[in-house]
DNA sequence: ATAAAAAATTTTGTATACATAATAAAGAAA
DNA sequence: TTTCTTTATTATGTATACAAAATTTTTTAT
């Protein structure tokens, strides 16, 4: 037997009220109110609570204990601080890739291959840009460590949310990638891994400038 | 005015649930009963079911959706996926410490100095185990990343919970924490962060003889 | 006694009610 | 007007109710 899964009220409402987070239409500093939401979605209060319950504790949401529930204002050292905690997980998730011999992903690194700097078509860096997130997911994804995937999702959401437009240009970019996927071929993790953390604080470092 | 924040009765329920946790009442595998709880803490089953969705949310319960909600169980390969993300993450922390230039940690260093091996003395080891804890506790702290904090926060507490006795001998670890350490004081951020990753890989490796 | 069916119980998701605390609004005094 | 008090409104935390689904128990038939 399949186990299927209808989904509840609780995590309909929980998605939705990311959507409304991705599509501004809950903004930054916005009061959260239960029973607004419950009207807005047709729905109870109950479901509700659930949903603001799980959105504080991932962060996306603030309680402000005695005076109510807000949509989290993230700072610019807020962003930082995601950047550097992605740069060390995805670190070691490329380090495990490689440590475990793990040759599929391979098929990955060709993507790159047809790009040459420098980029000047506004639709071949859109491509790029493209194949760069996949990238970065994709170690994440093929490192085996489900947690991983968990924590990486939930900030994940929050840089496509709150993160406009690209750090740098591929130009800068690229290079570093192939530098990567040249250590990555040469079976050396912690090069690798160390190529990746570079790269990561190289836009991290430029975050500052913001 | 100081905002006294008196903590509501579903945020002790939660943490009253965390310490049945820790303290085995609630083993792995458990079902968790909302109006069981609720009779045993002595509160109406809503916030107890707001504790629950926080603790789905952190991992530490498990949903099995319309099969009820258990106590997760964490499996060796769990474990081992904390471990390596706690080394990725503590590696960039450290990192981070050095290339700010974050001289006080200084003192965190000099806690070694007492150590030579071999260490034989079960109450040395002891004193040494507790001081190992914390320098890796404070080199997040002082990393200054808050998000970093709150994600080791929460599976420092799985760890504390369901991982017993130490992996390794202080001999052995020993010499790894010092070189770490002259590393930084060297003001080698990528040397110091490579050393303690391997040193936590090292435990990573050792968990898979299990 | 075993298997199948039916009934009873429990559990979970959802809705609603309500008191206390917090905010906004209105009115009174300076 | 401006400030202070009081009153009205709303929001949040908590309790309780209830239906549908799932589980367990009991009953019935073989």
């Amino acid at each position: 037997m399949i186990p299927v899964k209808k989904s509840s009220l609780k995590d309909l409402v929980y998605q939705q009220i990311k959507l409304m987070i991705s599509n501004k239409d809950l903004l930054p500093g916005d009061k959260v109110n239960r029973k607004q939401l419950a009207q807005l979605l047709g729905v109870s209060q109950t479901p509700v609570q659930d949903a603001i319950v799980r959105l504080i504790q991932e962060g996306l949401f603030e309680d402000k204990k005695s005076n109510g529930i807000y949509v989290r204002v993230f700072t610019n050292k807020d962003m930082q601080d995601i950047f550097a905690l992605r740069a060390g997980i995805e670190g070691i998730a490329l380090r495990l890739c490689i440590s475990k011999g793990c040759e599929e992903i391979e098929d990955l690194f060709k993507l790159f291959d047809s790009f040459t700097v420098p980029m000047t078509d506004s639709e071949e860096i859109a491509r790029y840009q493209k194949i760069d997130r996949m990238f970065h997911e994709q170690i994440i994804t093929r490192s085996g460590n489900e947690l991983m995937k968990n924590f990486v999702k939930d900030f994940s959401f929050i840089l496509r949310c709150y993160h406009k437009g690209l750090l740098r240009h591929p130009n800068e970019t690229l290079p570093e990638h192939l530098a990567i996927i040249q250590a990555a071929r040469e079976k050396n993790p912690e090069k690798a891994q160390n190529l990746l953390i570079a790269h990561h604080m190289a836009s991290y470092e430029r975050l500052s400038d913001l």
